[in-house]
DNA sequence: GTATTAAATTAGATTATCCTAACAAATATT
DNA sequence: AATATTTGTTAGGATAATCTAATTTAATAC
């Protein structure tokens, strides 16, 4: 009974599971007060919820010290950020949402339990290898294939790059891109840098148009060859 | 602060909500003992959330009298109940899943927050007036048309009928017919009746066979002109 | 290296949901 | 009617997830 391992990872603890996962492919030292930010809760409540993760071996937790996932918790994690960028590409994909309508839903759908529900989406999606904004999509083992990609901020002068994926999806910056007319496949010609703020002008087609570092740096780029 | 209208119904309401509608619909008098068989709890649990529903004005509720959902209990159960079976639909004309996959995978999508997600559906479904099962899917606004239909113990001696619907879609039940190669649809001649066990015989394509009564009692039919 | 600040933990409550045990009311049976 | 049975309620407790307030530990700044 002690050790059923039929136990299901609530809800709740998927969540604490992602925002772990993201968080230390973001930092490497992952803190209570990180999760608290992340999650939006109080740090008793992350104190609290590490202990009984901790108990059921999914992190590993000493008092004061960082946060770590274990492969266990690593492989479950990947699983649901498999279930949520599933999700996304079928809602663009198949059900024509904007890429900026889908985080929300994929946020709830990606704790449906139904291994074959998600295996329909994967099988109808082609088996794709990103999500709608240029994410891995982890495998259904849990193997996530991280790519080290460059923001745009640090792209030459004069080239031709092809806007490949987001550092994050936040609506706002979806929403920003929608009105520029800027998305994934996108190709635009630096045409100047401002070193004082780091702003760039763009040419993308042929309206030009000037992108501050926040956004440039939030933008995955390749050269165009 | 009382009263504030964007206060979410939680996903265990939906459920006591759906369970009371579709209760309603079988017996008129709802008690405490069939809320806890349907949803196997316990009585204690089903009088306490009863309290506490009446205090939402979800049902009209006083001690030891039967339980009745209001106008608003109604409506927002008539909601989840298209939830569930527009995805029904969803999952079996756009995603290929059978007719007996998909009651589960439903009952939990049921509970996605997004008008636009489930308004998807029903675009792409051409806005279907039944479930795969033949129940019929409440309208938007929670209004539901109850169609009240015979079952096929009830047909006559050399009719030819058509399968409409079912009474309830068990997985059992489902698996059954599917095994018989019946469906929503299928055209059968009642060839024989027997009265003393209500079982009869009938003509389904060239196949004939033996339908018990226990059977026949959850498919409804309509006589084919 | 002491003092200050920030981060983390503990203690103790709260809300939601469900349970068992004990009791009460309503129904059914002699 | 008196008794037995079934149904329903109350009392009191458990677990999950969260919070505020108080306290402790660690990190930073003088
Ligand atoms: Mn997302
Ligand atoms: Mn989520
Ligand atoms: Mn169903
Ligand atoms: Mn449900």
């Amino acid at each position: 009974m002690a050790n059923d391992s039929t136990l299901k990872t609530s809800h709740t603890q998927e969540n604490y599971l992602k925002a772990l996962y993201h968080l230390t492919l973001e930092k490497k030292e992952v803190t209570v007060n990180d999760l608290a930010k992340r999650l939006d809760l109080k740090m008793p409540s992350i104190t609290s919820m590490m202990q009984k993760m901790a108990n059921e071996k999914l992190i590993k937790y000493e008092k004061y010290k960082p946060i770590k996932l274990t492969e266990k918790g690593k492989k479950e994690a990947a699983i649901i950020i498999r279930k949520h960028r599933l999700t996304e590409m079928f809602l663009v994909e198949k059900m024509n949402f904007g890429w900026e309508e889908v985080h929300d839903i994929a946020e709830q759908i990606e704790h449906i339990q139904s291994q074959k529900f998600f295996q329909k989406m994967d099988d109808m999606l082609g088996h794709p290898a990103l999500d709608p904004h240029g994410s891995p999509i982890p495998d259904k083992y849990g193997n996530y294939k991280q790519l080290d990609q460059k923001t745009l901020d640090q792209a030459d002068l004069n080239t031709t790059v092809v806007v490949i994926g987001l550092t994050n999806s936040s609506d706002d910056l979806l929403r920003f891109l929608n009105s520029k007319g800027i998305k994934l496949g996108s190709e635009m010609v630096i045409v100047e840098k401002e070193p004082f703020d780091g702003s760039m002008k763009v040419a993308v087609g042929k309206k030009e148009m000037m992108l501050s570092s926040t956004v440039s740096a939030q933008l995955f780029f390749q050269v165009k060859k």
